[in-house]
DNA sequence: CGCAAAAGTTTGATGAGTCAAACTCTGAAA
DNA sequence: TTTCAGAGTTTGACTCATCAAACTTTTGCG
């Protein structure tokens, strides 16, 4: 099977096509994402590529081959049900459980995984809202747009965190932002470059819209 | 912190000890634990030695230092609460949790170690009966005599299974003879080398003494 | 267009962990 | 006391993963 290292490399290259409209992911944001320097990351890239895990082309980017995505599927999943156990059955804080998931994701066998998924009740979403791929590795499409899409007086629904930073999660947390919660927008201001939210039952809070970006939602 | 290879060998040098009179390892007995050359063993353990975690001697063996040793009841700790989660939360055949937890035991954190202690309300064995150290570093003195100290006619109840290998398990299993069950020596065939003996509530089972030898039992 | 900054690549080095194979030491048996 | 098998050690080589630093290509901007 592949290496921590190796499987590192492959859940964030999945992560930064997402995010671009190539489908493919540039070094600098690959090995900022890995943490390596730029240099590291090109001469794993081309490891991956003889693996058939990534095409790669010099000065041009990479992308995930077929088999190379499906192995970035299956640690996606691995990590968001070891999330979501950490969260539901040792009732661990969700600003924590992403670093504790990031190593065990790497150690856990199909069979454990599997145990863990059923005794889960075969969960569709991690604690921070996101998508938990299928065994066979069919994955929903996350939907949602970001807070910030929204204008005064408009109602929804808390979708996902895209954000995994503790800090970041603990402030959400206690704003009352949590996926699946209603909220209200209150008002904008464009200027102060803010906006004012009220989650269902709660008090307004203040926020960024650098910060309100990382909350996806969806209309009521 | 340690690497999982080191961690592997402080693990087995913990074990060969216990099993030594003169709590010293050999390189030939560390290397066949770990699973590789004797070269490499040599080469490891001076490792261990220059990070004080271990005592060498040229042609003279290897011992854990103080410090070497909590790191081993550390990782014994982490090995046996895996297990015993995978068994009591998870459900997982007990033949099987030993070679999960050989790897989960190098990626958990202490704060998911203490989470699943306080799941599993504490317990003190795994589910092969051997004792959980406690956090501080404890670990209590694994008693009982094997199997083949008894006698026809003598009652008693299995303590524990010194051996991990899942078929062994499976067969243990079968007989009933679990830590905990008690039971009843029908006869021993000193010269066919097997026993003969019944777990309360089975009918009784024959096995040679190579195999009662790993059946760690007390008198009733 | 021209050119600097940003992005990407290459190279030489390092550390961890391993093996194979040559070599050395130790101890028990003849 | 010799000897030789088994235990232990050393050496040279290799893979994986990484960095720093020198270098090259691309790109965005004036
Ligand atoms: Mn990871
Ligand atoms: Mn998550
Ligand atoms: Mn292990
Ligand atoms: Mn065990």
């Amino acid at each position: 099977m592949a290496t921590e290292a190796v499987e590192n490399y492959l859940k964030a290259m999945y992560t930064l096509a997402r995010e671009s409209p190539t489908g493919e992911a540039g070094m600098k944001a690959l090995a900022t994402m890995v943490g390596v320097t730029t240099g590291t990351a090109t001469t794993m890239v081309k490891r991956l590529a003889a693996a058939k895990l990534a095409r790669y082309e010099r000065f041009g980017g990479v992308r995930l081959t077929t088999k190379g995505e499906a192995a970035a599927v299956d640690i996606l999943r691995r990590h968001r049900l070891i999330e979501t156990f950490l969260v539901q059955t040792l009732k661990l804080d969700w600003a924590v459980v992403h670093d504790e998931a990031e190593r065990l994701e790497h150690a856990i066998s199909p069979v454990v995984l599997e145990a863990l998924d059923r005794h889960l009740g075969h969960p569709s979403s991690d604690p921070h809202g996101d998508p938990i791929p299928s065994a066979e590795g069919r994955i929903r499409e996350p939907g949602g747009r970001p807070l910030t899409d929204f204008e005064t007086g408009q109602r929804g629904r808390v979708v996902r965190i895209a954000d995994q930073d503790a800090d970041f999660l603990k402030f959400v947390d206690a704003s009352g932002l949590r996926p699946g919660a209603p909220f209200e927008i209150r008002s904008v201001d464009a200027a102060a470059q803010t906006m004012s939210v009220r989650a269902r039952g709660r008090d307004p809070v203040a926020l960024a819209l650098a910060a309100a970006r990382k909350i996806v939602c969806e209309r009521e």
